[in-house]
DNA sequence: ACCTGAACACCGTTCAAGT
DNA sequence: ACCTGAACACCGTTCAAGT
């Protein structure tokens, strides 16, 4: 990890010891062992001096996650702007996805507890929705582009959400299928899992995109 | 809940009381917030008295959990021999799935965890093992006898192992999904989110039935 | 044998006291 | 102002003592 570089009073580079610390615990340990105690030994500080920076251990997760998020739209953007088709996209986008799944994935409604109801979101709660809805225009972006297929270029634009949404769930329920004993059931791997999905998902798109209405309740 | 019944010396019974406790607690509070003193309360007997019955906290969430897939069964095969087609026989599932998902499905690697390497599976964790299995077959078996297409009933067939796999991970996928915030982004309800989800896998997996390789790496 | 509840270890969080 | 670390509340778990 990082020197510590912080200085008596100096609250930014202090702030950043902590998150630095903080992050290292999380991938030594994980979350169920992540601890303030711990944190502050390795950022050199005191339990209590965490407090002056964090709220509670969970804004301080929330903060790292929020991070992790915007990583991950750096991450992505090389894989958007190169990738020769979906299904080469979907499996780049897969393979970013999982490592950040199995640290921070599990634990999405950590900090949607963060939110008091009835009450403006604070900057934090912000920063990680905005950070959400931000890998979206990329990967949208390339997929558009991507598609030869006018019908299903119109699919992607007139039902952007579902679209979006069954990419989503194809996507979490891939990375939670493999970050447990599952897959011990069947012997597949996860490379070879989500081109099966991707692919899947492609045939079923490009037959709906023919069909006009695709959901009637 | 049920009232506490068990005297002194009736293991079986002040084992069920226990049960019966912690299945209230966790359906009232959620995982989070389960607590061995407030299911020793409920159940009216000392905390100490908890793990003369059961090892762990762990262990005895695990129990419950067991006890929770079985029931999924039952509740299963109605549905499985009812369904009149495919898209119907996904919706039932996901139905049954979603609840069950959101109290215990954040937390199996909470159970994989129990898992001492290399040493024998516990009865336990064969109870666990087994009931994930036995899911497998009525759907199995419904799959293949809705499935009109002679094509579609043979890639079922030669390819069970992915095929279950990518039911199951949509599955979950949909439930994840709308077990945060993330529907909020969109609006879709979880019955049309499935709904366009089995549609999609469907479409596609006849599309691919059509192909002779499926995955290659 | 079965059960109790005080006690221990651990952890999130606070706050009076230090610099 | 910023930081410390003892202290508090809470919780999983153990165990000597009770019945």
């Amino acid at each position: 990890m990082t020197a510590i570089r912080s200085k008596w009073g100096d609250r930014e580079a202090r702030r950043e010891d902590i998150l630095t610390a903080a992050r290292a615990c999380l991938a030594e340990q994980g979350l169920q062992a992540l601890n303030i105690r711990d944190i502050a030994r390795l950022a050199q500080l005191s339990p209590g001096t965490v407090y002056t920076y964090f709220a509670s251990k969970e804004e301080l997760y929330a903060t790292l996650y929020a991070e992790r998020l915007e990583l991950l739209l750096e991450e992505l953007r090389p894989v958007c702007d190169s990738a020769p088709d979906v299904e080469t996209l979907f499996l780049g986008i897969a393979r970013l996805y999982w490592p950040m799944y199995r640290l921070y994935g599990r634990e999405l409604n950590v900090w949607s507890g963060l939110r008091r109801k009835e009450q403006e979101p604070t900057a934090l709660e912000l920063r990680l929705l905005n950070a959400s809805r931000n890998l979206f225009g990329p990967v949208f972006g390339a997929a558009l582009r991507l598609s030869a297929d006018p019908a299903l270029a119109r699919l992607y634009q007139e039902r952007a959400g579902e679209v979006m949404a069954l990419c989503w769930i194809c996507l979490t329920g891939l990375a939670e299928h493999f970050s447990g004993d599952r897959p011990l059931l069947h012997g597949l791997s996860y490379e070879d899992t989500a081109r099966l999905t991707i692919r899947t998902l492609m045939a079923g798109l490009q037959a709906l995109a023919a069909t006009p209405v695709i959901v009637e309740s």
